[in-house]
DNA sequence: GTTGACCTTAGAGGTTACTCTAAGGTTTAT
DNA sequence: ATAAACCTTAGAGTAACCTCTAAGGTCAAC
C-alpha cells in the first residue's frame, strides 16, 4: 500500500491532483489510517493509471467519470456505451480542429500580405484587414 | 453617439460584454453623461469593430491588447511588431492542431478496434486499451 | 526526543472570456 | 405622473483543471 507522496511519484501526478481527482468521485484510497492517511491499494493504483491514460488521450475529467463507472460494472454495460463516449469525444475533437484550421488560415492570410519589416505600422495590412473587418474564415 | 444597448445592438456583442470589456481595457465610451450613461462615438464604434474582427480570427483579449496599443499609435510600431503577434497567435493555433491530431487519431483506432454493439463490456477493447495504458499517439 | 519529511483539511487563486444578479437610478412616452 | 425600458455598480458564478497556502498533525530515523 502506498502513501499519497508515493502514489504521486510513481504516477507523475502531484498528491494535490489526486486529492483533488478524489474530491471530484475520480479516484479514492481504499484504505485511511486512524490518523487520517490515504493509503492506495494495487486496485487503487490500476484505477489512477486507467484515469491518466483516458486523460492523456484527451477526454475530460466528465468523460472519464463515466468511463469509470462503466468500468467497475461491465457487466451492465454495453461496448455501445463506450463507443457513444468516444465518439462524442472524436467529434467534438473534429469540431475543434476545424475551427483552428479556419484561424489558421486567416491567420497564414494575413502574415503573407504583410511585408512584416521595421516599417512603421501607417499602412500595415494586418491593421487594415482588422479595421476593415475583411477577414476571410475559409474554414 | 449610441448608449450601450444600441451598441449592443449594432455589433451583437452583449452589453455585459462590451463593459467587461471596458473593464478589461479594450474599449470604453468617450463620453459619459451627468448620470453616467455611456455615450459610444463613431471612434468608439469602429475601435469596437475592429475588437469584434481580431476576436473572430482567434485572438485573445491580450492580443487584442497589443493590437490596440499599436493602433493608436502606428507611427511608433512597425509591421514587425504586427507580424510578430500574429506569428505566435498561428504558432500557437498550429501547436493545439498538432495535438488535437494526435487525440483524433487515438479515438479513431479506438474506435475501429470496438465493435461497438450491444455486447457487454467486458472484452471492450476500447476499455481494456484504457487499462493497459496501450495508447499510441502518433502525432 | 527531536528534526525533517510527510501527511491532513478547507479554501483561495489562476486562467479565459464571459454571463448574470441584485439593488437601485434615469429616460421616454403617454 | 407613472410605467416600461434602459442604465449604473460591484461582485458572484460558470467551465475545466488544477495549484497552492495556511495551520497543523504524524511518522521514521538517529
Amino acid at each position: 500500500m502506498l502513501k499519497i507522496g508515493e502514489l504521486s511519484n510513481r504516477t507523475g501526478l502531484s498528491a494535490h491532483t489526486l486529492r483533488y481527482y478524489e474530491k471530484h468521485g475520480l479516484i479514492s484510497a481504499s484504505v485511511r489510517s486512524d490518523s487520517g492517511y490515504r493509503y492506495y491499494t494495487d486496485a487503487d493504483v490500476r484505477r489512477v493509471g486507467f484515469v491518466k491514460t483516458a486523460r492523456s488521450i484527451g477526454f475530460s475529467l466528465g468523460d472519464i467519470s463515466q468511463l469509470l463507472s462503466i468500468r467497475v460494472d461491465k457487466q451492465s454495460h454495453s461496448c455501445e456505451d463506450v463507443t457513444e463516449i468516444t465518439q462524442l469525444k472524436l467529434d467534438q475533437v473534429n469540431a475543434k480542429i476545424v475551427e483552428l484550421r479556419a484561424m489558421q488560415q486567416t491567420l497564414q492570410i494575413l502574415l503573407d500580405s504583410c511585408c512584416g519589416g521595421p516599417e512603421n505600422a501607417n499602412h500595415c495590412s494586418i491593421m487594415e484587414a482588422l479595421e476593415e473587418g475583411e477577414v476571410r474564415h475559409s474554414a
